[in-house]
DNA sequence: CTTGTCAAACCTACAGTGTAGAAACTACCG
DNA sequence: CGGTAGTTTCTACACTGTAGGTTTGACAAG
């Protein structure tokens, strides 16, 4: 049993914690995630990690941020693309992440969001929304409803297991399994653009009220 | 103490247990949750939970299967209401249930839903749309876009504190913080009909194609 | 070189958890 | 009366998060 000696730096900081806890969930899952084992992990003291992070809901917080941060670039690289092009730009590096980490994104939907990356990303958003002459409530409620569906939706693909079409009793359901043929795209990317699409129509549609 | 006497029975049952279960989640939130406190809740050994329920997972499948079953009377007063009517009641029966148990919702939405009540709320909506002629594929969207949105926008409703509307720094993110006036009605059930009316527009433009 | 201070890591211990396994008790059926 | 089935309770165990205290090395001042 290789243990470290007292008193040496073992290079601990929040963001190699944050990471490693990161690996050790995408592989084992959250339900057994612990001090514990990430302090294995780490080939350290339980209990060393506590002098980074407060407590274990301060952990989670660390590792959400960090899986947060990977889609703080979505690049700039054409010239002004216009709000629904970057919307649909975000909407995809979300979903990436999601599907990198799909045993994390429901820890990340269920804490309230007011990391640094994220806000960026609805200023954004925001910004280019109202330099199009959207209306502002138009623009105030379109990033709560494309994130109230981003997260929603992607939490139901990441929770099954991949490629799971449920089976409904046509006895029972007649219509639901009548229409199961048209969901065998479960959790592909084009069924999450058609599903974005239509979010997106109903935005564009309040941000341009003149129209019928 | 009032200890019971073993073999006789207590009356418990899977309907008693998940119904003084939600009870105590409501009181006490889900972080606190556990058998022991349920147990003592019900004036029983926590060991005579397990003869009921498989494990703490199941019970809490059972929590969340009995909070959705408050959502399952849509009532069908009038004359077919039509689909956009019922997609907006099932909506608000929904939302009144996640405010209802604010502590629970995050268990409901981080479950895959294959109960009864669920598939039997999106049968009656698919069966309406199918009704009206509106596209198969439209009609297979519909359900999953809907709650995905009511999922992740309830979610965020219910994990923040009631009435808490996010401050923004101007400084760095200028048109978030000229938009925080219009987000002050935050949790209301006005701003939640107007994103609710978003998607819905989203989705009826799917539900009729050959309009431009 | 000595001494003091500080931060980082470790060790110990404790209350609390989910739950496996067995024992105790009642009720019913023959 | 005896057996059997069904509930409830008891006991025990491995495991968790974490409070409190101890050890160690690094660095600066005297």
């Amino acid at each position: 049993m290789a243990r470290r000696t007292q008193g040496v730096s073992a290079g601990l900081d929040r963001g190699r914690i944050a990471a490693a806890a990161v690996a050790l969930i995408d592989r084992d899952g959250l339900e057994v995630f612990g001090v514990r084992r990430l302090a294995q992990e780490l080939g350290v003291d339980p209990m060393s990690i506590y002098h980074h992070v407060k407590g274990k809901a301060a952990l989670l917080d660390a590792v959400s941020e960090a899986v947060l941060a990977e889609v703080a670039a979505v690049p700039d690289d054409d010239t002004s693309p216009g709000w629904e092009e970057i919307a649909r730009r975000t909407a995809h590096e979300y979903r990436a992440m999601a599907y990198r980490h799909p045993r994390i994104f429901p820890l990340l939907v269920t804490r309230a969001q007011t990391s640094a990356v994220a806000v960026s990303a609805l200023e954004r958003l925001v910004t280019a929304m109202r330099a199009a002459g959207v209306p502002d409530q138009a623009v105030a409620d379109a990033p709560m409803v494309l994130f109230g569906f981003l997260n929603g939706h992607l939490l139901a693909r990441t929770i099954e297991e991949p490629g799971a079409v449920p089976a409904f009793d046509a006895a029972v359901y007649p219509a639901m399994a009548a229409l199961t043929p048209l969901m065998t795209d479960f959790g592909s990317t084009a069924e999450f653009d058609r599903m974005l699409g239509t979010v997106l129509d109903g935005i564009r549609r309040r941000a341009a009220p003149d129209r019928p």
